[in-house]
DNA sequence: CGATGGTGTAGGTGTTTCACCTACAGATTA
DNA sequence: TAATCTGTAGGTGAAACACCTACACCATCG
């Protein structure tokens, strides 16, 4: 403990992600900061709430594809609960899926597991500042959109809702309505509803080819 | 440099990830190892390839989904090149979608980002005495299917009947049930026995796996 | 040679999903 | 304010699926 950092009141870090190695190496570059610390880590949705609901940190660290129920809802969820606290979204996806998406939603930064091992930093300090971080590529996209007026998206799948997306993707990873529904916490109904307009803005005519182009697009072979 | 290592004859590890964090968290765990080096890592299938071509290693850990070009890609290539050099899969995706198809593309390991980084190195080891390195669900299935008649190391497509494979191309092609039959001029009924046994061969629990499946390899991802 | 087993064909029955509609509240936008 | 989008879910009839049985044909293996 040296006298440095002794008296310095460090920001407090939890980490959301259900890779051990992400976490930590995360753990790592943050604790070796004298101003910060990780306090916790949590690998799903679920247990994350439980830790900040007896331990509040200054900064959430979330990835986007959490084993069962999709990181966007988490987000909503701790925007709901706690509104004041910062967000950084550290994914494994492209910016131009996730990127806008994770801000709607109430993140206040998205950053992506190929960047650099200091922009995490950078982005960590930049949110704790009060101010918005994001990749290069998501801001020059929002300014071209802003600048065209129309949102014209690029790909289709970009036209999804999010709750849309999410089932999207887990019908892309090979499960099922029912199976859906369980792990959302859904009405099968509702699920079938989602499907159902999925299929109308991707046209197609059958559940078939969905669930094809679905489980394409999930292993990459379609990266937009 | 310290006496005990110096003589030791260090293994070497070729890193194949695009995810900056993964690749330092991992090779600072390799190279705490004795017995392990880390020779150097690449980002992508191209860099990879042209990694190998001036430093052979003893062992390749590779991501499968790289920016650019699946992963299982980079696998045939290099089992093209250097058929003796072992692969480990290191991979975000569940066992159950990626874990034979890697095995059967020259791969010796399959171990997801999920699991504990010690079992990466349990893998690691695994894999350079020769072994091969499954999750416990992979084993099962595969053992299930060399049970159940099917052989061994060869694409479980082999094991299907002439009209079985007809129907389960089709299946592939986006055909439903129905278009199939009459396609055919055969009962509904039928296909759905073809269906039925196709599943049990290949040892699927629903419908949509098979779909799945049944599409990617039609697209000629999977090695036929 | 007869038993066993895979193959091609198909029916029965009950469960689940699909397709297509409707509904409604909140948010956003025009 | 009206219109649209989003998240949620119910209803209904038509398909599709899961699981079982059946049977003739043809191998092949004791």
């Amino acid at each position: 403990m040296p006298p440095l950092t002794s008296t310095a009141i460090k920001r407090r870090v939890l980490l959301v992600d259900d890779h051990p190695m992400i976490v930590e190496r995360l753990t790592q570059l943050i604790d070796r900061e004298s101003d910060l610390t990780v306090c916790g880590s949590a690998p799903s949705r679920r247990e994350a709430i439980a830790f900040l609901e007896r331990d509040l940190p200054d900064l959430v660290i979330a990835d986007i594809s959490l084993k069962e129920s999709h990181g966007l809802e988490l987000i909503k969820d701790i925007k709901a609960l706690y509104p004041s606290l910062p967000i950084l979204v550290l994914s494994m996806y492209d910016e131009s899926l996730y990127a806008e998406r994770s801000l709607r939603a109430g993140a206040r930064g998205y950053i992506t597991k190929q960047e650099a091992t200091t922009k995490v930093l950078i982005a960590i300090r930049q949110i704790l500042s009060g101010d918005v971080y994001m990749g290069e590529r998501t801001v020059a996209r929002m300014l071209s959109r802003c600048a065209s007026g129309g949102s014209f998206s690029a790909s289709p799948i970009e036209s999804l809702a999010d709750r849309e997306l999410e089932v999207f993707q887990m019908l892309g990873g090979g499960k099922g309505t029912r199976e859906i529904a369980q792990e959302l916490n859904l009405s099968i109904k509702t699920v079938e509803s989602y499907r159902a307009r999925i299929k109308e803005k991707l046209n197609f005519q059958t559940a078939y080819q969905l669930i094809q182009y679905a489980s394409q697009w999930a292993s990459g072979i379609d990266s937009k």
